[in-house]
DNA sequence: ACAACAACTGTACTTCACCG
DNA sequence: CGGTGAAGTACAGTTGTTGT
């Protein structure tokens, strides 16, 4: 469960491992090497506390002619292509097996029968709220158990204000239904502690969020444990020095929210056609606090994922940031790109064709592939045409986005994501 | 001193099922 | 049909720390 990056996992010796590279090579042109065993479940690669060392099997050249930087090459190479073969197994965890908050828990139970809330979803609005992020984290970070199944549970580092936010509620009563939900086993919440480094280099304990265990099978009661509770999830200094804490993202959601609505007010007053009218769905219904609090939930998806890494500047469905183009300087990672893939459905047509541009450059670019635009634009066009036959392409690459983004942070070693992503998607 | 940050506490308020 | 009280929620204030 944990997602901690093994620490001192980038550090490999490479003296060390040329000679055994070597040796392996040898052994090969004599024709001694060793059978492989194949297709062994490994856990993923944030997890995994197995070393990498001895699993060269294959060089294409003959090693006589082998430079040292054709060497370490090699090693790159059958690295990667072993990752790709462990990455099969996770691949291969189907999420939509992941059950749904319905399923593990009767809803119904929680829906208040008196009082204010009284026909209201009640603390069933938070079990669905956490069994989504559950299920988005299980995206970015599959793994299956020892014995092959799913986990049981899942454990998640949120910030408590933003899940108040997003279910348009008070802390209290998210507290509240928490109480409600762990009675029942369904998840145990406790505030997570961080140490901050003082002036003096003084550690102090303060809280950076609230952690919650939650069941992912039925009848599993969720449980947090002692690893979990401390296990360092984000480092709240340096969050806070970028300015990515959750009193921000709230703040900002709801301040971008208003200078839309500003925006759309003064376009109207100005005589100006609403570029977003009449394309989908009686869209224009949404309001600010709405908008707001859909970009909240964006954000917590991708806390979810990564404790503290809400997004800055999210690309929002701002028609002036598309007109003058400055949206591409937003996109700087690839969750900057994933979560705008949205977008995509909601966009005037006049403007998808730009937007697929944008982000495929933003992809390239990101990706240190700048020659392969055109591979980008192709594969968001892919994901667009899915999603028009009714497959959730959208989502699909989002997720493979997300996903790869994880690996890029914990796998250190990765050094061509994008064949990585290119790999997954001909896969999925 | 005050803002920022995240969680906790106490109390007042609102809403609605229920009962006579 | 209206009074009552339980249930659920909102809100202000508190805690404890860093940083300006």
């Amino acid at each position: 469960m944990s997602s901690k990056a093994q620490v001192g996992r980038g550090k490999i010796d490479y003296a060390a491992r040329f000679l055994e590279i070597g040796k392996a090579i040898l052994q090969r042109s004599h024709g001694q090497a060793a059978a492989k065993d194949e297709g062994e479940p490994v856990s993923p690669p944030q997890t995994s506390a197995q070393p990498n060392g001895g699993e060269v099997e294959q060089a294409t050249s003959p090693a006589w002619l082998v430079t040292a930087e054709e060497l370490e090459a090699i090693e790159r190479e059958e690295e990667e292509r072993q990752a790709l073969r462990n990455t099969r197994v996770k691949v291969r965890v189907d999420v939509e097996r992941l059950y749904t908050a319905a399923e593990l828990l009767d809803l119904k139970k929680y829906r208040p029968k008196r009082g204010r809330g009284a026909g209201t979803e009640g603390a069933g609005a938070l079990a669905r709220l956490l069994n989504e992020l559950s299920c988005a984290y299980l995206q970015a970070r599959p793994y299956l158990c020892k014995n092959g199944k799913l986990p049981p549970q899942v454990v998640l580092h949120l910030s408590n204000e933003m899940v108040a936010e997003v279910l348009g509620v008070s802390d209290n009563t998210v507290r509240e239904w928490g109480t409600q939900l762990a009675a029942d086993g369904f998840l145990d919440s406790r505030p997570h502690y961080t140490t901050s480094k003082g002036r003096d280099g003084e550690n102090m304990t303060m809280v950076d969020g609230t952690l919650y265990a939650v069941r992912m099978t039925p009848g599993q009661t969720a449980r947090l444990r002692y690893r979990d509770l401390h296990h360092e999830y984000r480092d709240l200094d340096a969050d806070r020095a970028a300015g990515r804490t959750a009193y921000n993202a709230i703040r900002n959601a709801h301040q971008r929210a208003e200078n839309r609505a500003a925006w759309k007010a003064e376009q109207a007053a100005l005589g100006n056609a609403d570029p977003d009218a009449g394309k989908n769905s009686s869209g224009s219904s949404i309001t600010p606090e709405g908008e707001a609090r859909e970009e909240i939930l964006n954000q917590l998806r991708r806390w979810a994922v990564m404790p503290g890494d809400i997004d800055i500047n999210p690309v929002i469905d701002d028609p002036e940031l598309f007109q003058t183009g400055a949206v591409a300087e937003h996109l700087n990672t690839l969750l900057d790109v994933a979560h705008p893939l949205s977008l995509l459905s909601v966009v005037h047509h006049t403007k998808r064709a730009s937007l697929v541009g944008i982000l495929g450059s933003a992809l390239a670019r990101v990706l240190n592939d700048r020659h392969s635009r055109a591979f980008y634009c192709r594969l968001i066009w892919d994901a667009w045409e899915q999603e028009l036959m009714g497959m959730d392409g959208l989502q699909a690459l989002t997720a493979q986005l997300i996903r790869l983004e994880v690996d890029r942070r914990e796998w250190k070693e990765l050094r061509n994501p994008a064949a990585l992503l290119a790999y997954r998607l001909r896969a999925a």
